[in-house]
DNA sequence: CATTTAGTTAACTATTTGGTTGACTTTATA
DNA sequence: TATAAAGTCAACCAAATAGTTAACTAAATG
């Protein structure tokens, strides 16, 4: 699947969010990048799973190796969600302020 | 706690977010945010907790109600970190448009 | 004062998550 | 061809998560 919460879900993992700034970098193979983490490949290969369900990691196979790419798409539309919000918020406050500054001075 | 994964984390169940796009209309008693979910208030209640461990609620009791109100800041640092990111691969992006267009044209 | 309302707390359950190991497949190489 | 390397797959385990119910506390109200 692919949908927002999948992508928050994905995010809040620290090797998981390890991986996308290891990933941020270059594409690279499986083994490499699970050589620096203290746990198994295994492990980190599903991790690696879990991003490529939520659609922000691409495998791609290349002989026996399986090379990661990251793909941004999911993580723009998580910040268009919370820009969203954030904008709406600081109009809230904006007017909680003027409100106030108001009240202060009649 | 309240660093980026926590945020991320909070963010990646379907209640949450929900809780959070309802609090981010107004500030709101327990009870009443409750109501529509198909779930005890109890469950809710444990979902506000995290949001609040996350810093993402913040909960003040007025006699025996309990209100819940959105705090954007941790938010905020996630969109900057997802901003940051996207920066970088948009570049990133571009760098390999121009590239493949030169090698088209040559 | 008796009752209702708002919410917490504790105990419990089922499912998911994050990790392990060992056996296996496939590809590359000495 | 034998072996090593890259990785998957299945079985397993412990801890965390998302939910429940029941008993409780504290505040508001008839």
């Amino acid at each position: 699947m692919n949908n927002i919460q999948h992508t928050f879900a994905a995010l809040g993992d620290q090797t998981r969010m390890a991986i996308i700034e290891r990933l941020a970098l270059n594409e690279i193979s499986l083994s490499e990048l699970a050589e620096p983490f203290a746990m198994s490949q295994t492990a980190v290969s599903k991790h690696v799973h879990v991003l490529s369900e939520a659609g922000l990691v691409e495998i791609s196979k290349r002989g026996r190796t399986r090379y990661c790419r990251l793909k941004p798409e999911p993580l723009r539309a998580a910040e268009e969600w919370l820009e969203t919000y954030q904008q709406f918020w600081s109009e809230r406050f904006e007017n909680l302020a003027t409100f106030l500054t108001k009240e202060k001075s009649e």
